[in-house]
DNA sequence: ATGCCCTCTAAAAGAGGA
């Protein structure tokens, strides 16, 4: 076997990005300039907004992409793209889920990695039914990363959490314009630290130690502007992979772009 | 205190988002 086909089985490094696109049929055009842009080796992709029938794989083929696709008429849908390959769909939906309807996770093996692409509600208002809706899917997640802990392979769980880890301004630019959000309930921050202490990275901070890292920007009251963001967009690594963790970062100009999605794309790589 | 804005679907005096 020749070098080429080596690295093509063995890439010597992988870029992960998670991205919330806010409705992929809007979205097209910049989803398919930040493809060839960016050349992500893997894409995982959140409120694509369109049933499954309607998912636009030509174009994505055509930029040189296979995917999978969890779509839902109108409302979340989750997607994994693969640069130059097919990922290979290990499940839709979560285990034991009481209300299948959301499509909210989707999961594949590339390149001997497994990756997610997560939906976690956003639980607003707090309380009520939707925040409780959101703590239940949290914890039926950390149930089943632990059963993938349990795999060989290293294991990315990539999304958008809807979750602020922590008070600071290195995770939100001010906590108290946020303070009755579901994004910064003690209880969603509990089920993150959950996550956390059960083992998982968090790749984006591990490199990024200090500063704002934020990955979302509301559309109203000039909060791109004014840089009045917050991170919720998550790379959740198993120890296996948070080994091969060499960098991270948020694709900042993205959301700077005419039509863009109000989350910005998150990435990391692996050697 | 509320809405600001955007996308979806339906064709709204709307729903949902974060």
């Amino acid at each position: 076997m020749d070098d080429g086909r080596l690295r093509a089985r063995y890439p010597r490094r992988m870029k992960i990005a998670t991205f919330n696109i806010n409705g992929i049929k809007a979205r097209l055009p910049r989803l398919v300039e930040w493809l060839e842009q960016k050349a992500p080796d893997v894409a995982c992709l959140q409120e694509i907004k369109t049933s499954d029938e309607t998912f636009p794989i030509a174009e994505i083929e055509a930029a040189g992409y296979g995917a999978i696709w969890h779509g839902q008429k109108g409302f979340n849908g989750v997607a994994i793209l693969a640069k130059g390959a097919q990922p290979v769909e290990r499940r839709k939906g979560l285990p034991d889920d009481p209300d299948p309807s959301h499509s909210r996770y989707i999961e594949a093996e590339v390149n001997g990695v497994v990756v997610a692409s997560i939906y976690l509600p956003n639980g607003n208002p707090a309380p009520g039914p939707k925040f409780d809706y959101k703590l239940a899917w949290f914890d039926r997640l950390i149930d089943h990363a632990a059963d993938l802990w349990a795999g060989e392979m290293p294991v990315v769980l990539a999304g958008d959490y809807n979750v602020i880890p922590t008070p600071s301004t290195d995770d939100v630019f001010s906590e108290r314009a946020m303070a009755s959000d579901a994004l910064t309930q003690p209880e969603s921050r509990a089920a993150f630290r959950r996550l956390c202490n059960a083992g998982w990275t968090d790749a984006v901070r591990t490199i990024h130690p200090h500063g704002p890292v934020y990955t979302f920007w509301d559309y109203q009251a000039g909060a791109w502007q004014r840089d009045a963001g917050f991170r919720i967009d998550h790379l959740m690594l198993s120890p296996a992979a948070a080994d091969r963790l060499t960098g991270a970062g948020v694709d900042k100009d993205t959301r700077a772009l005419e039509k863009a999605s109000d989350h910005a794309p998150t990435w990391i790589t692996l050697r």
